[in-house]
DNA sequence: CAGGTGTA
DNA sequence: TACACCTGG
């Protein structure tokens, strides 16, 4: 999933503390994917409601916005839209690999291993138009503010993130740096461990701030440079160069200038990767809609999760009064209005 | 993922 | 108090 950046690009590590007060757009999908994947009991099945319907989702985005929003911060959530044309290929081969995983798992399970019953469950993961509605309908009952993109949520939240540092894009993936994110907060957990992919074992990561500037600055790079790095090594719309991954793709930007001509030098068809690198440079983006946060509405809250998908209720109201900071009147109208 | 509980 | 383990839904 994205563009594997991470040994490139620099990090600090940044706490919930001094996000407070910040405006962070999340790319919605990605996050839900997320909790889909990890939120799973011992043999790989994700949590769900009394009549058999998926809840990680919700479970995840409850406890984790709890936790930010009591801590201080402002969320928006971003919805992706159609997906680009140009992805379509991708796509249909993550549909095969996701359609062999869910065939693994059941062979694994009937086997009974256990740990690679988990490992091929997360594979098979898949996030439903269904569970994005019911995604919304709990932001909205909590208060949070949440809009729809044109196309790729990732590139919408990345351009709605104004420049200042009251700001900042919540993704796992790096694309949102290619998509010109001006600053991206990745493992925004409040508990610092999280789970080692198919492994029943927790690891230490903490939240951490990626400014681009920084980025481009360190690897000498424009951005236009940044996105060519990205493009040879792969990304959601390509699948990048046998034997080019972050260190020869950031060397062959840094000594030809251009994607074209570092294509050319490797080989490789210059107009397939320059027409991918565009999908980065020209985003199909729209404006972002005026944004207001709360009131929470604790009985709609209750009436989704506890009456549609069986939560208990004691939990459900005692965590719903960690949202009670999103209540503040002052929070509601356009983003220049904040800061 | 995050909270709660058991164990030393 | 610290941390391994379990549950939630």
């Amino acid at each position: 999933m994205g563009v594997d950046l991470g040994s490139l690009v620099p990090s600090r590590t940044v706490s919930v503390r001094e996000l407070s007060g910040k405006v962070l757009f999340f790319d919605g999908n990605n996050v839900l994917y997320q909790f889909l994947a990890s939120i799973r009991g011992r043999d790989g099945t994700p949590l769900k409601d009394s009549r058999g319907r998926v809840t990680s989702h919700l479970t995840g985005l409850l406890y984790r916005l709890a936790n930010l929003v009591e801590g201080g911060v402002l969320p928006v959530f971003v919805w992706d839209g159609k997906p680009p044309e140009d992805k379509l290929a991708t796509i249909q081969e993550r549909r095969e690999r996701r359609d062999a995983a869910s065939k693994a798992w059941e062979k694994a399970k009937e086997e009974g291993d256990l740990e690679t019953a988990r490992v091929k469950a997360q594979q098979a993961s898949r996030l439903s138009g269904e569970m994005i509605e019911q995604a919304d309908a709990l932001l909205d009952a909590l208060g949070v503010p949440s809009f729809t993109a044109p196309s790729e949520g990732e590139a919408q939240a990345a351009l709605a993130v104004p420049e200042g540092e009251g700001f900042a894009s919540v993704s796992q993936d790096y694309d949102a740096l290619l998509f010109g994110a001006p600053r991206l907060v990745r493992n925004l957990t409040t508990t610092q461990k999280r789970k080692l992919p198919g492994k029943d074992k927790r690891v230490e990561v903490k939240p951490e701030l990626i400014r681009l500037e920084r980025v481009l600055e360190e690897l000498a790079l424009t951005r236009e440079q940044l996105v060519g790095v990205g493009v040879l090594m792969g990304t959601d719309f390509n699948e990048g160069i046998e034997g080019i991954g972050p260190k020869r793709a950031l060397d062959a930007m840094q000594e030809h200038g251009t994607l074209t001509k570092a294509a050319k030098a490797l080989d490789e068809d210059a107009e397939t990767l320059e027409l991918v690198a565009e999908i980065f440079l020209e985003p199909d983006v729209g404006d972002v809609p005026d944004l207001s946060w709360g009131p929470v509405e604790e009985e709609a809250v209750v009436d989704l999760l506890v009456g549609e998908h069986s939560f208990s209720e004691d939990r459900v109201r005692s965590t719903v009064e960690r949202f009670s900071s999103l209540d503040d009147p002052s929070r509601q109208g356009s983003l220049e209005d904040f800061f």
